[in-house]
DNA sequence: GTCCAGGGTTCGT
DNA sequence: ACGAACCATGGA
């Protein structure tokens, strides 16, 4: 049984499945809107329902702040929760251009935890994963994003609770063990998705996964506090 | 047919 | 503060 402290977990992943490039998009907005759009649904339907905004030319911030929410929901059908999410790409990008203009470029003017608790606070369908993801993908901002692989994969690897507790405490576990690197986070995060594809929900333990039969190691102390 | 996927909100307890 | 129902498509 291997013991990891999380700084060579990360090294153990990357070794295994190399670079990740992520996000997959090609511009700020399309990762702002795949943000959305994956909420809960996997990123095969999300690719369609991107390809659907782009040919018909909708996938931009004015076009999606103008267009109606019928339109829009019509448009990425595929992504499941259509309804929903056509709302929220509205609240989302109505938000944006109010508060950072028509271009991702002038984000970098804010600091970045009031942009992310203006998010979450202003943005009706903007949860956590959502604000951490926009955050760092798409506006490069040192933010570690947990997601349900994240925390399925610390569950059997040394921290069961990590289903049940709390998102920001969750993180400041990682944000407190490395250095606050974009790439790395990017990457790191990344490589989680990747990893918890081959798991599964189901299988008690990693098998034929770089994991079987390691241990994570975490800080202890203040961030067990609330 | 059942379960799952790169969540979030709302409404009971 | 916590849990459950709800939103909905497409692949395994």
């Amino acid at each position: 049984m291997r013991v990891l402290p999380l700084k060579k977990l990360y090294r153990t992943l990357y070794r295994h499945f190399g670079p990740q490039h992520w996000w997959p998009g090609d511009t700020p907005v399309e990762v702002m809107a795949g943000a959305i759009l994956t909420q809960n649904t996997s990123w095969k339907n999300v690719e369609r329902a991107i390809a659907a905004l782009k040919k018909a030319r909708k996938l931009s911030i004015a076009k999606l702040v103008e267009t109606p929410q019928g339109e829009l929901a019509c448009l990425i059908r595929s992504a499941g929760y259509f309804n929903v999410k056509a709302r929220r790409l509205k609240a989302f990008f109505g938000w944006f251009l109010s508060e950072i203009g028509r271009r991702a470029f002038y984000a970098r003017r804010l600091d970045t935890a009031h942009l992310r608790d203006a998010m979450l606070k202003q943005v009706s369908g903007v949860g956590p994963e959502t604000a951490d993801s926009i955050l760092l993908y798409a506006l490069n901002r040192p933010v570690f994003v947990i997601d349900a692989y994240t925390r399925r994969i610390l569950s059997r690897h040394g921290l069961p609770k990590a289903e049940h507790l709390k998102y920001e405490n969750l993180q400041a576990v990682f944000e407190s063990s490395l250095p606050m690197d974009v790439a790395l986070y990017n990457e790191y995060h990344a490589l989680f998705v990747a990893c918890g594809k081959l798991c599964g929900k189901k299988s008690p333990a990693c098998r034929a996964c770089p994991l079987d039969g390691v241990k994570i190691t975490f800080p202890t102390g203040k961030w067990r506090r609330s």
